[in-house]
DNA sequence: ACCCAGGCATTGG
DNA sequence: CCAATGCATGGG
């Protein structure tokens, strides 16, 4: 097992603690990702080579500076670098938040959020395999069922590594989700239907060689509608692959219940609103609709109290 | 025991 | 073309 540690500058502002706990969900441990005492970590499956990142704040919101250690057994100049890449892409790392951050400085609500969530980065998935499966697994339940079933998938699927003792898991790859009957999957509290989704998904991405990694050549709405012809993925789940996947500023995942309930509850006085109130409303914020979405939720996730 | 949850495809009018 | 329905499973 050998050992690197490389340093990395976020854009500031950058909150180490809250771009790192989105990951989490603001606990220890969600699936392939922990964050205990102060170190987020996360094994990084480099085409096969698998390598443990222990990331850990050494600079503030304004000044920030992180240290990335890496331990693996294939440590070359190459994956050193690959990983570093991987690590700022997964905490959003290069976001610039100042745009979105002036843009709704004259929202008192939304500036209170921003305030409140101030160097919140949006952390993005290692693929758009990843990002996919996550979403189809959360569609329609709640996030506590979600949580069993991603935990489950991702430990009992997932390639790992043991350092120091401890064992830490991948996300599950594309050629092992493809190769795995539906019956197994269905074992680990899927439905029959979102087991076929997800072994479809893994056909998928396993097609042509970069399977759906090809899709970030594409503008959103090309992306959207290239990856809805996937049996499973409609406007929501497209909408969240734009986000977690992709890093796209401005994508808005209508049909979100729980965003219905919250741009009502933050505007308009809890009363009931629909998708195309949802739209119209969220359209002052184009061309940052993401970071819209996501402060508000961290608001809703967390409020005030 | 119900009913709902950060959707989607299918079916029936 | 729109409305209704089933889906798995843990909480409230």
């Amino acid at each position: 097992m050998y050992q690197r540690t490389v340093t990395l500058e976020p854009v500031a502002p950058f909150s180490f603690d809250l771009t790192a706990g989105y990951h989490t969900y603001y606990q220890a441990r969600y699936g392939s990702d922990s964050l205990e005492e102060g170190v987020y970590r996360r094994l990084l499956d480099l085409d096969g080579n698998l390598v443990l990142a222990s990331v850990s704040s050494v600079g503030n919101v304004e000044e920030p500076r992180l240290e990335v250690r890496l331990q693996g057994q294939g440590l070359d100049d190459e994956s050193v670098a690959k990983a570093t890449t991987l690590v700022s892409w997964l905490l959003g790392a290069e976001q610039e938040l100042r745009p979105f951050y002036d843009m709704v400085s004259g929202d008192e609500t939304m500036s209170e959020t921003t305030r409140r969530f101030h160097g919140l980065h949006l952390p993005h998935t290692a693929s758009v395999f990843e990002a996919l499966v996550l979403a189809i697994l959360g569609q329609q339940i709640s996030t506590h069922v979600a949580r069993v079933v991603r935990t489950l998938l991702i430990e009992t699927c997932g390639p790992h590594l043991d350092v120091d003792g401890v064992l830490y898991y991948a996300f599950p790859r594309p050629e092992t989700l493809a190769a795995m009957p539906v019956e197994e999957l269905r074992g680990m509290k899927l439905s029959w239907r979102k087991a076929e989704y997800i072994r479809g998904i893994a056909l998928a991405s396993l097609e042509e060689l970069d399977g759906l990694e090809s899709l970030r050549g594409l503008d959103d709405q090309e992306v959207v509608s290239e990856v809805t012809r996937l049996r499973g993925v409609g406007n929501w789940t497209a909408q969240w692959l734009l986000v977690r996947a992709l890093g796209r500023p401005d994508a808005l995942p209508l049909g979100d219940l729980a965003l219905r309930r919250t741009v009502s509850a933050l505007y308009f006085q809890g009363e009931p609103i629909d998708d195309a109130q949802v739209e119209e409303f969220c359209a002052r914020w184009s061309p940052w609709r993401t970071y819209a979405t996501v402060y508000m939720f961290a608001a809703m996730r967390n409020p005030m109290g």
